[in-house]
DNA sequence: AAGTAATATTGCAATATTACGATGGGATGA
DNA sequence: TCATCCCATCGTAATATTGCAATATTACTT
């Protein structure tokens, strides 16, 4: 066992999910909010800023990146990573969609 | 390794990440939508409902419920449970300003 | 061409998550 | 009392995630 049965749910749950896990990690919001903040697009200073490695940090950007929100072009010699603000605003969307559609009634 | 590093981390990020991880699985999706529409609190339904054995539903569960998001009473033999609305909201309150906050000022 | 800086990839160890069978405990009803 | 139902917990196996050192890659600089 171990991993998920995705064939029983539907795919607007597993779309949740899949967004969600993106920001099931700490390290991954600090990054969603530094490569956000940062109005140079200074790059591997997520490094600096975040305190993992540098591996570590690829990693996770690896994760930001396949869903979608991680934009980026080369500034000089550096890479400048972005957010995709539009791919974020679906996140923030489909998250508002399902907040509003999971109302309780019942007790 | 393999634990997070929260050392490193704002009290801010680890939230979000916490209640993010709450969501960051369909199963757990499907429990919260279902256990909201529900207006009868018909309770182990959901082992029917989204398929996945007692054990597994239960532990998904005390993920919800740790998150502070389960409340229920006993009716009649059956317990059931309900979603804590107010925690709900308060999750809607923190998903909604972190996207309002992180918005992009570069690229 | 050689050196350097920035990032990605690989490989691996530690830990967490997911899933379920078996078991336990509390309440209901025969 | 005893079987039964509902749910939680334990134990365990399979898989995923997290983190880093080592290494590769790519591009710029000298």
């Amino acid at each position: 066992m171990g991993a998920t049965k995705t064939s029983l749910h539907t795919t607007e749950q597993i779309e949740i999910a899949e967004i969600a896990k993106v920001l099931a990690h700490p390290a991954r919001v600090a990054i969603l909010q530094y490569i956000a903040r940062q109005e140079n697009c200074i790059c591997n200073d997520i490094v600096d800023e975040v305190g993992l490695s540098q591996p570590t940090i690829s990693q996770h950007l690896q994760v930001i990146r396949k869903a979608g929100l991680l934009k980026g072009n080369f500034e000089g010699r550096n890479f400048c990573y972005c957010l995709d603000v539009a791919r974020f605003q679906e996140f923030q969307k489909i998250f508002t969609s399902f907040f509003n559609t999971t109302t309780a009634s019942c007790c």
